[in-house]
DNA sequence: CGGAAATGCTTCAGGCCTAAAATATTTATA
DNA sequence: TATAAATATTTTAGGCCTGAAGCATTTCCG
């Protein structure tokens, strides 16, 4: 092998590769999430993001923040806003002040929330096992691993 | 090992390992989309989506029709107007009325918008390459291969 | 103490996105 | 050929999302 093979540009060079891998990842996490929300909307009437609002209080039965969910969900503070409102508006969960701070308040799954919340996300995760059911425990495993270091490299510094 | 013992639910089921996974697949793409999102709008004013739209047009030299752009884009048809109208505004592309058929017509990139895109489209891969920094050619392609399932099973039929 | 900085939240303007309805044109078919 | 069905696009109503500005409250610190 000459010096001059070995130091030509590959054919496909890992920038490219990555490049494709974004692509792909991109794609497999929007048609999943496409499949859901259309689930969620025919089936219960609920979007994507107000789901995803109900999962993250529905982990905290004492309720938690706004700034503490925005966080949680990766969406601006304003964002979190406009979900709230609508699921307060529907009885789904209730905003309370607490006696120490007044510039914040809790947010928490109303009883009607939390019951509305366990029906759906038990449909929630039929839907993602059938999704993903090209995978198996140890390729599910693996990929968790690998995806796992991503979010963190060269992001904005985020606690989590 | 007893019957019961082999009958027993495994402590984490599958199910919530595929659910796992899958927000672990949302949680990266997510960040990343995030910090593209970021980058091109600081700097080079543009978003994410008009990217979207000038890099699937980059493809086609001699311009696609809105259809074909918004199924590439697994975006909804309706969306693409807004975007198209946008960047036409800012002359990056521009319609062409074909002579076959009256209801259609053909988007295109301008000069100005081809010119715009190279530049744009080199920062890009330069910011993938450093997100992805964590894949070396093998993860890449392993990870491509098993992503590529993903967006065909359990879709609505698609040609692609 | 008292002002400055930080924190928690909302509002605002602008853009993205969807499903469904409306419009226009073309194609298929009776 | 007439008309129905299909196709291509836009419009509309409603929700999501962001960054920046604004308001209130709390904390920091001289």
């Amino acid at each position: 092998m000459t010096v001059a093979s070995k130091t030509r540009a590959p054919v496909r060079p890992l920038s490219k590769q990555r490049l494709r891998l974004w692509i792909r990842l991109l794609r497999a996490s929007r048609s999943i999430e496409a499949e859901l929300r259309d689930r969620l909307r025919t089936e219960f009437s609920i979007t994507l993001p107000q789901f995803d609002v109900m999962a993250a209080l529905a982990r905290y039965e004492a309720g938690i923040n706004m700034t503490e969910l925005s966080r949680m969900l990766m969406v601006s503070n304003g964002n979190v806003t406009g979900i709230i409102d609508r699921l307060a508006a529907d009885r789904l969960v209730l905003r309370q002040a607490p006696a120490n701070d007044r510039r914040s308040y809790i947010v928490r799954l109303t009883p009607k929330g939390a019951a509305q919340f366990a029906i759906v996300a038990k449909a929630h995760e039929s839907w993602v096992d059938e999704l993903l059911a090209g995978f198996d425990e140890a390729e599910a495993e693996a990929l968790i691993e690998q995806l796992g270091g991503l979010a963190a490299t060269g992001m904005k510094e985020r606690e989590l």
